[in-house]
DNA sequence: CGATTGGTTGAGCCCATTCAACGAATGTGG
DNA sequence: CCACATTCGTTGAATGGGCTCAACCAATCG
């Protein structure tokens, strides 16, 4: 992890609306950035933290691109999550005193650092600080639940649809073409956070690919169809 | 739903120390009791809130057992969770104005009804209780991990067995006996929750039983040997 | 340049599903 | 109180979706 610290800017930050500060006054942003957080930034493949590892601070991805991993003592690592710009990191860990999963980078990523203790205090002092926060801790869990949803219900080609919509979507809110993309993680990360194997993956995203559904090179996908993705294997074949 | 209110306890409870007052002072505890919470039973089949429902309260589960279920638009539905004595329901919804799942009594219940917008007011005066809250909502979102990893990349035998083991622990934990107990959700319930079927769900139950690791009889359980059990499905066959 | 990582595709297999029949327990209405 | 319907659970036989094992190719890297 390359530690360059930078200013920090929460104030003149592009995705500020899609991060932590969304929905407070100027004031409170100014409060947030001076005594909260500071920027930093890690290289692709490195890891913001590790199992294991004290918990202090949250994250906020300032830019680029996580995965969350869950690792079982025997080893099998389970991806549980993918964070885009404006997205926090080390939610799971703040019931804990040490980080409860992996976050590594999966292109080179800036993140803002946020001291916990510190955050506290704040949200202490800002109701509407504290309520933002409540909510994005509670969509968090709903959007866990959604996931399970899709690992106990799903069928393979319908968990990917899903996951390529999400990515979509994700990308539109942050002005970025929900039509065309870039994959930034591996058809192994893939298929661990859908619960498939990655040579599964690889099947689907072909099949789509010869079905006119998708332009796969890659990891450069191109939606041509999305109604015909959005009813993928959840009723008819 | 019936609802019969009754006198508000906190300071009484048996299971204060399990539920959202854990660590808080009497005086503290005092606060909870007079200004944000009431009782309310619940009876079993009956809803105690439904997707769509305006969002208004938590719940802590006073006593009795609950599940929360995720209904798809297609009207597939994933059971999310159990809940116990002293755990909270609704969590999932504070970052909408509605609920986001159906919660179920699966016994006679009562739970313990607290104004989600009173809470966070009496949150900022007490920081301890809005510490020992985010808390509550991380160990959400680590245990969703869990059951990510879960659903994931386990086999159906270690699914059952780890899901035993969680209810082991739970009743434990309530000075229950974690050997023996009774199972308050059907089979459906149980598969729909593990992501496999409920045919699936009987046979394991057959299985553990015919090797004497279980003693199974309809929705009686007897654990016979947990190192067996926990060590099921994960490695050998 | 060989070594490593990431991706695609094929063939065969197996675990869990599907479909089905049946029994037990519970509840309901006449 | 009995006849009947419904819910819940068990078990069997056949099927199939995704996995395993394997070969191969492309890109990247030291």
């Amino acid at each position: 992890m390359n530690l360059a610290e930078l200013k920090s800017v929460c104030g003149a930050c592009g995705i500020r609306e899609l991060c932590l500060p969304a929905g407070l006054s100027d004031e409170e942003v100014h409060l947030l950035d001076q005594h909260v957080a500071h920027r930093q930034s890690v290289r692709k493949g490195d890891y913001l933290y590790r199992m294991g590892d004290p918990f202090r601070s949250l994250f906020a991805v300032s830019h680029g691109f996580f995965k969350t991993v869950l690792v079982h003592e025997d080893g099998r690592g389970q991806v549980t999550g993918f964070q885009m710009m404006g997205e926090l990191l080390g939610l799971e860990a703040i019931h804990s005193e040490r980080q409860v999963c992996d976050a590594i980078a999966l292109e080179d990523s800036a993140v803002c650092t946020i001291s916990f203790e510190q955050f506290e205090e704040l949200g202490h002092l800002m109701g509407n600080l504290q309520h933002r926060f409540n909510q994005d801790l509670s969509r968090e869990i709903a959007r866990e639940h959604s996931l399970m949803m899709l690992l106990g219900t799903m069928r393979s080609e319908e968990r990917l649809s899903v996951f390529l919509l999400d990515l979509a979507r994700r990308h539109e809110r942050r002005h970025q073409s929900g039509d065309a993309f870039v994959l930034r993680m591996t058809r192994e990360d893939i298929g661990s956070y859908l619960g498939i194997k990655l040579e599964t993956v690889s099947r689907l995203l072909s099949r789509l690919h010869d079905e006119g559904v998708l332009d796969v090179h890659g990891r450069h996908i191109r939606i041509l169809d999305r109604q015909a993705l959005a009813h993928r294997g959840q009723d008819s074949a």
